[in-house]
RNA sequence: GGAACGGUGGCAGAGUGGACGAAUGCAGCCGCCUUGAAAGCGGCCGGGCGCAAGCCUCGGGGGUUCGAAUCCCUCCCGUUCCGCCA
């Protein structure tokens, strides 16, 4: 959520920055919100002047029965009764505001960062680094798509994973499933070096999934398991935000960094048909999360410093890929700054999204609660808390990452060498054989 | 899933309708004492919103009442026992 004190200080400046995300829509929203919040501050004028009125009868209608005088206790106790009446409207008149205002600022976006690039939609997203490790001319036993190469090496069999549980659903096998593990362990060694690792739940409470935006808008696109009124984590950014909800962090314990391996499950419901070949696409796939808590000072640094690590990661692999820069059209509803790396696959000849990191500012943390106590230089807790910046980035995202292996290592016999990163991970497989039937080719 | 008991400040723990935003202890902060420290003594000491007045906050929500930490309803969470299970 935005801060609502926005919207009385710099209500034009508010206007100013949702514009650049191209909906107009968004700034009657705005307005409307305004207009609330000026009413949610009369009311609750009204209100606590009332309760004030009835807590000081209250104390006074005690001391005068304690000394006996009924009558006048009676008097007061009277007075008392009717401003209650008006104390029950005016509150019932506040809820109400009060939950509209909320409801509609859930639904407001963040404000850009003013550095980010302008633009209407995904076209428009600057390239800020590479094409890195492009060949000029890419032979021709690289140009076969990985759900035909994987398939045939008996690595990807996503007709059964179909049949075991639908469309868009898939399943590595032998050497892929290693792949898959091993692109995680990989993830998550590059980053120990500051994050604590986490396994937080997958499965989330309605208000974990709000606090990072997912609800209630787009409540369509995570699976919900009613029944228990739990949700399955769409990233495990969902759970590891919310660690610190409704806390307040020191300001000298920040960073505070975690990084978690984790399933994401996404219905993708507006994407059914597109891109879901192979491993392109999925309702659950694999990955290593980063997430950072930070003052909002130490965010901008954090930005940078979670980029270099997507981008080391992809690079340790020797993947040919570029980094581009989210403008304000295309960002999430929760972003203040973002940016994507993708990796050239050559059979598919796509550039496919592997990692996005982005800054939330406070965004989430108001929607989640996370604040944040400031102490001065001789380390004395200064008077009010604020909330933290959250910052959070694929450091991993399995799929993708395989599947741009599979086709940039593919050998001109059809085999797929392991990249050198791996091969700690992968049990002495340095190379991912076609199946032959004396090594006993699976049925 | 069933039963019992619980949920109060940073922690421990009193408080069963009015003098309670909350005893007491510990921790913390300031001062005295001391060469320094400990001990001792005196004082301060939860948080949110608000310019302020003031409002809110004893797990959440609702109710009763002039007035609720306290009574009622409900939900959540915890502990123990039973059941089930990895």
């Amino acid at each position: 959520m935005i801060d609502h004190r926005l919207l009385r200080t710099d209500l034009a400046g508010v206007k100013a920055a949702l514009a650049r995300r191209g909906r107009p829509s968004l700034l009657a929203e705005v307005d409307e919100a305004a207009r609330l919040d000026a009413r949610l501050l009369d009311i609750t004028a009204r209100r606590d002047a009332i309760r004030s009125r009835v807590n000081t009868i209250s104390k006074e209608v005690g001391r005068l029965r304690r000394d006996g005088d009924v009558d006048s206790a009676e008097v007061l106790q009277a007075e008392s009764r009717e401003l209650g009446a008006e104390e029950r409207a005016l509150a019932s008149e506040h809820d109400e505001v009060s939950t509209a205002l909320r409801d509609l600022l859930l639904g407001i976006p963040n404000l850009p960062h003013p550095d980010a690039p302008d633009g209407a939609d995904d076209a428009d997203n600057p390239i800020v680094s590479g094409p890195i490790g492009l060949l000029d001319t890419v032979p021709d036993h690289l140009r076969v798509p990985h759900w035909e190469s994987a398939t045939a090496l008996g690595i990807l069999d996503n007709e059964r994973a179909v049949k075991i549980s639908g469309a868009m659903f898939t399943m590595q096998r032998g050497a892929g499933a290693t792949l898959a593990r091993a692109l995680c362990q990989y993830g998550l060694d590059l980053n120990a070096d500051v994050h604590e690792e986490v396994r937080p739940p997958s499965l989330v409470s309605s208000a974990t999934l709000t606090a990072t935006g997912q609800l209630p808008k787009f409540a369509d696109d995570a699976y919900a398991i009613e029944r228990d009124d739990l949700w399955c984590i769409p990233t495990a950014e969902v759970p590891l935000t919310s660690i610190y909800a409704d806390e307040v962090l020191d300001d000298t314990a920040l960073p505070i960094r975690v990084m978690a391996h984790s399933s994401s499950f996404r219905r993708e419901a507006g994407s059914a048909g597109r891109d879901t070949r192979g491993m392109l696409r999925a309702h659950e796939f694999d990955k290593v999360e980063i997430l950072a808590f930070a003052t909002p000072e130490q965010a901008p640094s954090l930005l940078t410093d979670m980029v270099a690590r997507a981008e080391r990661a992809i690079a340790g692999l020797g993947l040919p890929y570029r980094i581009i820069e989210i403008c304000t059209g295309d960002m999430g509803q929760s972003h203040h700054r973002s940016f994507d790396i993708e990796v050239y696959a050559p059979g598919a000849d796509a550039w496919l999204e592997v990692s996005s990191i982005s800054w939330f500012s406070d965004y989430q943390a108001r929607r989640g609660n996370v604040r944040l106590k400031r102490h001065d230089a001789d380390g004395k807790p200064v008077k009010g808390t604020e909330f933290v910046h959250t910052l959070n980035g694929s450091a991993l995202a399995v799929p993708r990452v395989w599947a741009a292996i599979i086709e940039n290592y593919r050998n001109v016999d059809g085999s797929v060498t392991v990249p050198e990163a791996l091969r700690p991970y992968m049990r002495g497989i340095e190379c991912i054989e076609a199946p032959s039937e004396a090594k006993g080719a699976r049925p």
